[in-house]
DNA sequence: CTGCCTAG
DNA sequence: CTAGGCAGT
């Protein structure tokens, strides 16, 4: 069960660890250039998932002892009879556990999940809350472990031969969808946890995925902590009730990391594992109570105290293991119970250096008592693990190792059967939901190795739109694509819903639009993150390519066929502003500046020049490179004016100024646009006299785009049609971003009219 | 299409 | 904690 207090004080040196998984996995990938691959407390998983209930709780706890044969057979209860009561929160489980494995598969990283062993101690048995067991069992039972261990690998080569006859039924549930499914995973010998950390020290794996201190005593540097959907770094452990403030959001996990190495580069206090170890001891947890006399905050400071550097002295004592040695644990014993009186007489002493205050009265006896047994502390500096470990878990034939192809061999068949046998509760829809988890599942796989050779899914997905997630306000931003494909999967048919779906729109014999022909062809979507995928994939490739081509062409038609007013939609404008940062960034620093200087009033519409659309517009903004998006996750908003000159106007007096709302799609009337003045611009008509200051009307129709068709016309004859369009901004300071550039182009305006040069900048 | 709400 | 239904864009 772990210290919980350990995370307390690790709590302030984790400002800013608790993020989102994906971006965990895009920041991974990006400085790594390979996907992170984590090793999975796999009892705290399932826990977590809701498989360990009381009913199995029981029989886990109860599984090796003795007293418990006459009753072993409810082993095989639950496992015949699953669908029976169990049968319910058992198929809950089973549904958390596979979106679980969804998340991961689908981020493409490379996790093993690990389970816990037989030859883990009992007083370690989570769900075993009766006994603190005695001390003499404890001893016994560690060293035959360590016995049991060393025999087990000898003749067998694992631990692994023991544990088949007290799996409880829930487990052989887990591990044949393991196994359908072919993800490979380790079978601890002892505890799982040890197991884990193990692998990360040894190198096997980045991170360890657990929510248990433990992890840190046995030597974890590298910690994925608190794998949930919440927002904040409340772990399982701080349920009182429903805290607060606890932000959920309801698809996006979150782990919290924990580098010890990174903590202990800033904290002003040292944690590394023999003083939290020493910590834990001082403070109690599973193995006893915690000494008499001593809180969190005394056992912190002597934990970490280093003038006389108790963490070592104790650490010095368990420091050597040799199996079956009598001599040695005597020693160790002596040398145990001199280090506690030495250890006790110290506090007295120097109190007040230690701890700021003078306990020495309350030091008396019975204080200090209640030390682990020497065995338990072995137990974790010498946790049973794999003596050489197997890299067959990381070949590459199994799924849940990456770069390749393999979830294709996966017998789907089966793997259905099995799951429907389970008669999972809250699905409707069996097949859809088992076609669409499926495929969630691997297509970023299946996109990543679209170019492969044998690639059978050609042309089975596409990318047909971008966007930024944004996470918890401003403080994450993960760019996406939108990847529509179809079924690529073998032996899964495509679900008949969605069929039906597209069928059902008989009525409209219009000819679709491009997004609907897409969503005809590739009926399933999902957003995945750009950063996962290589810039220079054929899909993302081609779909720039079409982004710029689909807009040309959209642009000839729309013109022709609408009247033309719209002359620049979204696509144009990226087409020549793909990097809107510098700009905007430039733009807010100095709107001030630049609408101030400018006195003079020269910036009126009309209503009459929807002719002058047909003159190609001239770029007024320099284009940027297509990809730098992908830079920076800032794609805000974006502004985009084209100026054109238009000698038929020049002689135009009017001097009514008209704002158009452009937002609407499409004209009534071909030819001829009607808009709808805007509130603004109709105040603005109202006090519309020669000597106004100069002012600029537009729309704010709404936020996310708007558009703004004006009329620029200077005393020098020369006037100039400008569009500006405004794009994706989700707070209200639209209207200022809008007439903030719009009044940049009229400076522009006015320097190129007073310049009688005949080319624009 | 997305986010919110509800039942289980 | 999930699937699914509903409402607002």
């Amino acid at each position: 069960m772990g210290v919980p207090q350990i995370w307390e004080f690790l709590k302030p040196h984790l400002q800013d660890s608790r993020i989102p998984l994906r971006k965990f996995i895009i920041d991974f990938n990006e400085s790594q250039k390979r996907p992170p691959r984590i090793a999975i407390d796999a009892y705290g998983w399932l826990f977590e998932c809701g498989f360990i209930q009381n009913s199995d709780m029981k029989s886990r706890s109860r599984s090796r002892s003795p007293m418990r044969s006459p009753r072993n057979s409810d082993i095989e209860t639950t496992q015949e009879h699953h669908g029976n009561r169990n049968y319910r929160s058992t198929g809950k489980a089973v549904i958390n556990f596979l979106s679980r494995l969804k998340e991961l598969l689908s981020l493409n990283l490379e996790f093993l999940l690990v389970f816990d062993g037989t030859m883990k101690p009992s007083f370690k048995k989570k769900f075993n809350m009766e006994s603190i067991a005695t001390y003499y069992d404890d001893e016994k039972e560690y060293y035959s472990n360590w016995k049991q261990h060393i025999e087990n690998h000898k003749i067998y080569g694992n631990c692994q031969g023991l544990s088949a006859s007290s799996v409880p039924g829930f487990l052989s549930l887990v591990r044949q969808l393991l196994d359908l499914m072919n993800i490979s995973y380790v079978l601890a010998c002892g505890e799982g946890e040890a197991q884990c950390v193990w692998l990360q020290v040894s190198g096997a794996v980045d991170f360890v995925l657990s929510n248990d201190s433990d992890t840190l005593i046995f030597g974890g540097e590298r910690i994925l902590r608190n794998y949930s959907k919440f927002y904040n770094d409340f772990g399982p452990t701080s349920i009182t009730s429903h805290s607060p403030s606890r932000h959920y959001d309801s698809k996006e996990p979150f782990i919290t990391i924990v580098d010890l190495s990174r903590i202990n580069q800033v904290a002003r206090r040292k944690f590394d594992r023999i003083s939290l170890l020493f910590f834990s001891v001082l403070l109690g947890a599973d193995y006893n109570h915690g000494i008499k006399g001593l809180g969190k905050h005394k056992s912190l400071q002597l934990a970490q105290c280093k003038n006389p550097n108790f963490s070592m002295e104790f650490y010095d004592i368990f420091k050597d293991f040799k199996i079956e040695d009598p001599e040695s644990e005597n020693l160790r014993r002596s040398r145990y119970s001199t280090f506690q009186e030495t250890l006790y007489s110290y506090c007295k002493d120097h109190s007040v250096q230690l701890f700021g205050r003078n306990y020495s009265g309350l030091l008396n006896q019975g204080s200090f008592e209640g030390w682990p047994s020497t065995v338990a502390i072995m137990h974790y500096f010498h946790p049973i693990v794999q003596p050489h470990f197997d890299e067959e878990v990381f070949n590459d034939r199994f799924v849940n190792m990456t770069g390749n192809g393999n979830y294709r061999k996966i017998n789907f068949n089966r793997l259905k059967c099995f799951l429907q046998s389970l008669r999972l509760p809250q699905i409707s829809n069996f097949d859809k939901w088992f076609h669409d988890t499926m495929h969630e599942m691997f297509l970023l796989r299946e996109f990543l190795s679209y170019d492969e050779p044998d690639s059978i899914g050609k042309g089975n997905m596409r990318i047909t739109e971008e966007k930024t997630v944004n996470i918890d306000g401003d403080k994450f931003h993960i760019a996406c694509f939108k990847i529509r494909y179809t079924t690529f999967l073998p032996e899964i048919p495509i679900s008949s819903q969605s069929l039906s779906k597209s069928n059902n729109s008989p009525s409209r014999s219009k000819s679709p639009t491009r997004r609907q022909a897409d969503i005809i062809d590739y009926p399933n979507s999902l957003w995945l993150p750009k950063y996962l995928i290589p810039q220079s994939h054929p899909l993302v490739v081609q779909y720039y390519e079409t982004q710029q081509t689909v807009l040309k062409g959209k642009k000839g038609n729309k013109t022709k066929k609408t009247g033309s007013w719209q002359k620049n939609n979204l696509d144009d404008f990226l087409r020549k502003h793909a990097s809107p940062i510098k700009n905007i960034q430039k733009l807010d620093e100095s709107k001030k500046q630049i609408l101030k200087p400018v006195k003079k009033r020269l910036f009126v519409d009309t209503d009459e020049d929807t002719s002058l659309e047909e003159i190609p517009a001239p770029i007024v903004s320099t284009a940027t490179d297509k990809h730098s998006d992908f830079n920076d996750d800032n794609d805000d908003s974006l502004i985009f004016v084209d100026e054109v000159t238009n000698s038929q106007t020049i002689l135009d007096n009017s001097p009514s100024k008209r704002f158009w709302d452009l937002t609407q799609d499409e004209p009534t009337e071909a030819g001829k646009t009607v808009m709808e003045v805007s509130p603004i611009k109709k105040s603005r008509i109202g006090s519309d006299e020669k000597n106004v200051p100069p002012s600029i009307t537009c729309s704010k129709s709404d936020l996310i785009t708007s558009t703004a068709n004006v009329h620029l016309r200077s005393p020098k004859m020369l006037s100039s049609n400008v569009t500006g369009l405004r794009l994706k901004r989700e707070n209200s300071s639209v209207l200022d971003q809008l007439v903030t550039d719009a009044q940049e182009t009229i400076n522009r305006f006015v320097a190129y009219d007073s310049d009688s040069s005949s080319s624009i900048e």
